[in-house]
DNA sequence: CTTACGGCCTGTACGC
DNA sequence: TGCGTACAGGCCGTAA
């Protein structure tokens, strides 16, 4: 279910449920996720309390009160699930990898049946040197992702737009679906080459990459309330998408009276969708 | 440095 | 009903 807005969404829940909260026992089910989750997990974190939740990247980070820092990340099909009364582990399926209870609060699940996954432990004053933080590029909400930026980094490569803003060390967060949704939005051709975007239009992406992800993150947050009862798909499958998944079907805004479809192509392994009318 | 690709896993949808 | 195939929202590591 991931991309960036998913994962924010995931991330206020968690605010919700776990900020201030002390984790009484952890149980890990099985450690051979995406990378293996340190044996001294449980350990580290039992009787510590959550001090600060935080998202970056796609990443959600749990801030402890003993200087450590809990680092959550979905994968492809991670969940987290919330539960009121989870008993014991007749409630358990297999794909539940970590059961976290807490004093005065939810029992937190991490569910992840792809295992592409990670959970790990590190010193909270490490961050910057972390395997999987220390390249992350800016966040797309914040003031160092700017035109001039985005425009100065396009000029550097030659690949593929679509496939230069899913690098997610030029910007963080943006996934499969909302670079073909944003692609659309600015009327770019996914194929173009990046640095062949001039500089008005690398500017139009750069608005509508951060147009697209805020309004999917208000998607989600409109369906919050459903969170905790339903299985973890948030809002995602109710937010209509523009272009992704709409192959040989007139694309969101379509109003060309040759009724052009929406194409799909493969780049680098993974589909892209666009609108051959609207973009170039 | 960039770019392309294999690989990690399980589940689901579809054609035969 | 079963079986094979393609595909799925992530990204790391490697090789060119």
């Amino acid at each position: 279910m991931p991309e960036l807005p998913e994962v924010e969404t995931v991330k206020k829940q968690v605010e919700q449920s776990f900020l201030g909260k002390k984790i009484e026992r952890s149980t890990l089910y099985r450690s051979d996720i995406r990378f293996p989750i340190p044996d001294h997990f449980s350990n580290t974190i039992t009787n510590a309390t959550v001090q600060n939740i935080r998202r970056r990247s796609k990443y959600i980070i749990l801030e402890l009160d003993n200087n450590y820092s809990i680092l959550l990340h979905l994968g492809m099909s991670g969940q987290v699930l919330i539960q009121e009364d989870f008993i014991d582990v007749t409630h358990r399926d297999k794909h539940m990898h970590w059961v976290c209870c807490f004093n005065d609060a939810p029992t937190l699940v991490f569910r992840d049946p792809r295992r592409f996954g990670v959970l790990d432990i590190f010193k909270t004053q490490d961050e910057q040197h972390h395997k999987l933080l220390k390249d992350i590029g800016p966040e797309p909400f914040s003031t160092r992702f700017t035109a001039d930026y985005f425009y100065q980094k396009l000029q550097m490569r030659s690949g593929p737009i679509k496939n230069v803003i899913l690098d997610q060390k030029l910007v963080a967060g943006v996934g499969n679906i909302y670079a073909s949704e944003a692609l659309y939005l600015a009327g770019i051709h996914p194929t173009r080459k990046a640095n062949s975007l001039s500089f008005k239009r690398a500017e139009k992406l750069f608005h509508a990459i951060i147009i697209t992800l805020e309004k999917a993150i208000k998607a989600g947050g409109s369906s919050l309330k459903d969170f905790k009862h339903s299985d973890g798909s948030l809002g995602y499958f109710q937010h209509e998408f523009h272009v992704y998944d709409r192959a040989d079907k007139p694309c969101g805004l379509c109003d060309c009276k040759n009724k052009t479809k929406v194409k799909r192509i493969t780049q680098s392994g993974r589909s892209t969708f666009y609108c051959p009318q609207k973009q170039h």
